[in-house]
DNA sequence: CGCAATCATTTACGCGTGTAAACATCGATT
DNA sequence: AATCGATGTTTACACGCGTAAATGATTGCG
């Protein structure tokens, strides 16, 4: 099953560095999201079930870590999303950006020079 | 509120185009999702409830009318996607496919023309 | 006029989600 | 040993979603 918004959050907190507490997952999420220590233990525990983190003890409490990758997340999410609204294809959305001039300067910049080193590993 | 991906389904039909009748929306969405009449019925009310299509009376039934465009839904979801997992940032999203290898020659055709538009719309 | 067909509207129901309160456990402290 | 504090586990509850059955309203037909 697909991990829901709010347990991406936690992920978030774990991506950035792992293992940790549900404290100290509460101590970096909680101001943002003003969330209580049982709203982060839920979702650790929605987690667990889903198989995207790992527990393990650490004397009286548990230390995460994730199972799931950011890259496997990110890959699932967007390829959904490129799917559903873009036919699969990158380009048809970059056009959208591009239409909606939701490209930045440096967004062109950085496509540029992308496009140039598939270029030069082309060969 | 947002629209669900079964009701993005029904949007779908409508956008390619409209006004229809529950009727043809099933006829025309039916076989893909196997659906009942009664689903996309409950669909275009939730819709209704939403704002996101308007229903105007023919005779004994109603035909159905986009109210959201395609480019308004396109747009909330894309942009959705690229803040939560790309800093709100194109070229990062691209460098992610481009790292999967799922840009496609095409992709990569159609990119080089669109930044050379870009160049040319400079001044 | 009364009924069957045709639409639409309402209600339902199980499931996931966001959010947490309630409860259980276990080691430390009096 | 009884209690308190820290942790984790279970249960809850309202809401949206996917899917549809049940019910209501309107109208053409016999």
């Amino acid at each position: 099953m697909a991990i829901s918004e709010a347990e991406a959050v936690v992920m978030d907190v774990l991506w950035r560095e792992a293992p940790r507490s549900a404290e100290e997952i509460l101590a970096e999420v909680g101001p943002a999201q003003d969330w209580q220590e049982g709203t982060v233990k839920s979702l650790l525990n929605r987690l667990l079930r889903k198989k995207a983190v790992h527990a393990e003890r650490d004397g009286r409490r548990y230390l995460y870590t994730p199972l799931l990758t950011r890259e496997q997340y990110v890959q699932q999410e967007s390829k959904g999303l490129l799917d559903r609204l873009f036919g699969g294809r990158v380009a048809p959305l970059v056009a959208h950006f591009s239409e909606q001039r939701k490209l930045s300067k440096k967004d062109i910049a950085e496509l540029r020079k992308l496009l140039q080193e598939l270029d030069d590993e082309q060969h």
